[in-house]
DNA sequence: CTGGGCTGTCATTGC
DNA sequence: TAGCAATGACAGCCC
């Protein structure tokens, strides 16, 4: 329990302290939980990067620098290491530590336009609506959907840069390159692809041939939907009489609406229209020509003989919003829009809204960005032009760009999607403009958390997996695993490896005695020199068994610990580390030194001999001065480092006074106070270095939860996409039993739980997604 | 001269 | 209880 309590104030302190330091808001919870077993472990568990044990095992390293707060090579560790901070901080998600992106090597000068998305960039969800571009807020306000996101962004403890609003260049990039992902792992490109389409579409002329048959199938099922109808004479509610799931055509299978879906146009951008425009169109009317639509919207756009610069105005505002890219297309857009003639704008335009680049691009930024307000500034001009110039044409641009619908009316709510305000207000009578969506109950942003995002990710061709082995490729640069099993033991394990390597390359005498402790000559002057840190400089003396025996922590420590500032010369000609010198001959043997002072046998100067002693003399620590000046018969070293029974026998083999005794007590003492001193100092530093690379790690774990949530994000998206156009594909087939089609403000489809879909009047529909909605508002509650 | 970093030392605690 | 590791606190030294 001491443990345990230990990680969850210090480590769990420690860490919080130095998130904060570096300004990030991680919430700890969320990592605890579920996300990141690391963390967790880091503060809970045994393997929290404050156990000490782990510190022996350990050894900071860092692209083969090892560390030790008195090595000689802290400096360059700690200016590699600053070094490589700064460069792998060139480009980084957001956050300033470790991580490269290999995308930005293969980013392409193409790139750069899709990645200078405008602000609409993150905006992941449908778009959301018209008035969100050309609205006297246009920009700047934030659909429900987008609200949600970032609000999803700061339940993930992102301090991600605000999602809607303005957009940070990493953002841009990072948009950028999941959009590139999506390309190289060939998710979902069929859904963007547009030659893809192409061929849905081709399949779709071929059905045309059978349209007469399937109008003749709608209408049949339109009037027996209408014909079992039956409506509740208390409440007023219609409901469906037939049995559900029943072979009567008026519940109309989801298969059976997604065959037909299929057979038609999944995305609407088809070349040309199906044979049965004209029965499309009256099926939808109050979507496509609502009088509030037209004011609202369309005027300032598609009025362009009336009030020129109102519309240039407006497409200014437009280009004020987005970023390099979108003007691009937009320009595209607005040539077209401008040349255009105004007599013609039906051929212009739809010939060009399947052919034209726009489309593609359209479709591939709809799949990165999401952008709302990019795409409808897209489609908008060929989705309300029409109406102006062309009346009652309208409608038949409906099947051949859904998109634009899709973004004309773009929401999480499908409410907003096939309904939005200003169409039920102006278009329908009845409903309110809170008008439930039909398919909200489906499609709600609350579903989003029941959805299988993996079985949506999957469905859409994007592989999670993939996705995150790329990015571990990405980030292999690192050296770091980004496993989130990857735990600092586990780290720590992998430091105990590469600091052998390291310490190997760096110093062969040193790995010998430090990576083994194999008894060899070689072994014994190393660690005599290296590991007893100062105890020891007299190696000639140094028995390697005794050393060994002498501290347990002797072999690690020396592995740590490379003191060979023991030897003066060393530091003469390492001028640069002079300020490290200090006093490090502590405890150096008087043999030591006595042996230092002797003669050499060719015979120096006697001048240069007392300039040696005296220096010698300077750096013996006090202990052995003290030592020196009593007497003591050994060497401190050996006072310090032998285990107790043969100190204590050695004590008993010299007769020696009681003023001896203590001082070799004392010095015994401080000895192993002082590696107890510096052990206890590199662990600190080890467990901040820890904590630093622990940081990282989940700096890198968080930006890659941000980007699978896009993607996921995404691709939730356009399933949206999917279930509106096959929802607009079914309703605009249906016929009552003259043959008419429903109107979209008095009908409209409802999935039921057994999967059929259900016609029901709107007033049925909303009164059901009130329900829907207010269930949600009482559990929050 | 001062402040910061490094180191050694002491006292204490817990194993 | 002895021995020892760990660690906070402090002081001295050096730059």
């Amino acid at each position: 329990m001491l443990s345990l309590k230990k990680y969850l104030t210090e480590g769990l302190l420690q860490f919080t302290i130095l998130l904060s330091l570096i300004g990030v808001r991680v919430d700890v919870d969320t990592y605890l939980t579920s996300q990141l077993p690391p963390l967790r472990e880091i503060i809970l568990g045994p393997s929290s990067a404050y156990t000490q044990t782990q510190f022996h095992n350990l050894r900071n390293t860092l692209d083969g620098y090892g560390i030790h707060p008195k090595s000689i090579d802290l400096d360059n560790y700690f200016t590699a290491r600053r070094l490589l901070s700064q460069v792998r901080a060139l480009d980084r998600f957001q956050v300033p530590t470790t991580e490269v992106n290999a995308w930005l090597v293969h980013r392409d000068p193409e790139g750069s336009v899709s990645g200078s998305q405008p602000s609409s960039g993150l905006t992941l969800e449908s778009s959301s609506g018209l008035q969100d571009v050309t609205g006297p807020d246009n920009g700047v306000r934030e659909s429900e959907t987008e609200q949600g996101f970032s609000e999803d962004l700061e339940d993930l403890g992102a301090v991600a840069p605000p999602v809607s609003g303005d957009l940070t260049k990493e953002d841009i990039d990072l948009i950028d390159i999941l959009w590139r992902q999506d390309i190289d792992l060939g998710a979902g490109r069929e859904i963007f692809d547009y030659s893809h389409r192409q061929k849905e579409q081709d399949v779709d002329k071929d059905l045309r041939d059978g349209a007469e048959q399937e109008d003749t199938w709608s209408g049949e099922g339109a009037e027996a939907l209408a014909r079992n109808l039956l409506v509740d004479g208390e409440t007023g509610e219609s409901f469906p009489a037939q049995v559900p799931g029943g072979e009567d055509q008026t519940a109309l299978s989801l298969e059976e609406c997604l065959r037909l879906l299929e057979a038609t146009c999944p995305f609407g951008e088809n070349a040309e229209f199906p044979a049965d425009i004209s029965s499309i169109t009256e099926a939808v009317p109050s979507e496509s020509e609502p009088p509030g639509l037209q004011n609202n919207l369309l005027s300032p756009l598609l009025t362009g003989t009336e009030s020129p610069f109102d519309l240039e105005q407006q497409w200014q505002d437009l280009m004020s919003i987005m970023e390099m890219q979108a003007m691009e297309v937009n320009t595209s857009t607005n040539e077209i829009l401008y040349n255009a003639p105004p007599g013609d704008p039906l051929s212009t335009n739809y010939s060009l809204a399947p052919n034209t680049p726009i489309n593609q691009n359209v479709s591939l930024h709809q799949a990165s960005l999401g952008g709302c307000s990019q795409d409808f500034s897209l489609f908008s001009p060929e989705a309300e032009s029409l109406p102006v110039a062309s009346g009652s044409t309208l409608l038949p641009l409906l099947p051949s760009n859904s998109t634009s619908l899709n973004s004309s009316f773009g929401s999480t709510n499908l409410a907003g999607l096939f309904f939005p305000p200003q169409l039920n207000g102006t278009a329908n009578d009845t409903a309110g403009p809170e008008l439930p969506d039909p398919l909200g109950g489906l499609l709600d942003e609350a579903m989003l958390d029941e959805i299988s995002l993996m079985d949506l990710a999957i469905e859409e061709g994007f592989n999670p997996v993939q996705a995150s082995q790329l990015e571990e490729e990405f980030d292999s640069d690192s050296g770091l695993s980004l496993d989130s099993s990857h735990s600092p033991s586990s780290l720590s394990s992998s430091e105990g490896s590469s600091s052998s390597s390291s310490s190997s390359s760096s110093s062969s005498s040193s790995s010998s005695s430090s990576s083994s402790s194999s008894a060899s000559s070689s072994a014994s002057s190393s660690f005599s020199e290296e590991g007893a840190v100062g105890y020891s400089s007299d190696s000639e003396t140094l028995d390697l068994e005794e050393a060994e025996g002498a501290v347990g922590y002797q072999p690690e420590y020396s592995k740590f610990c490379r003191m060979s500032y023991q030897d003066p010369s060393q530091l003469s000609c390492l001028p640069y580390l002079e300020h490290v010198g200090h006093n490090h001959t502590y405890n150096m043997a008087p043999s030591a030194l006595d042996s230092a002072d002797l003669p050499p046998p060719s015979g120096l100067k006697k001048g240069s001999k007392e300039k040696q002693a005296d220096f010698l003399d300077k750096q013996m620590s006090r202990d052995e001065h003290r030592a020196r000046a009593m007497k003591i018969p050994f060497t401190n070293d050996k006072i310090i480092n032998l285990p107790v029974e043969e100190f204590n026998e050695l004590l008993s083999k010299y007769q020696l006074s009681e003023a001896q005794l203590s001082l070799i007590r004392d010095i015994r003492r401080r000895g192993k106070n002082k590696m107890a001193a510096q052990n206890c100092r590199k662990r600190k530093l080890d467990t901040i270095l820890n904590l630093e690379r622990d940081v990282e790690d989940l700096q890198r774990d968080k930006a890659r939860l941000l980007r699978e949530k896009v993607e996921f994000l995404r691709s939730l998206r356009q399933m949206k996409q999917k279930v509106q156009s096959l929802y607009q594909e079914v309703f605009g087939r249906l016929r009552d039993e003259n043959g008419r089609p429903y109107s979209p403000s008095q009908y409209a489809l409802q999935y039921a739980g057994d999967g059929s879909v259900l016609l029901i009047p709107r007033t049925l529909a909303d009164q059901q997604a009130r329900r829907q909605e207010r269930k949600p508002k009482d559990r929050r509650k």
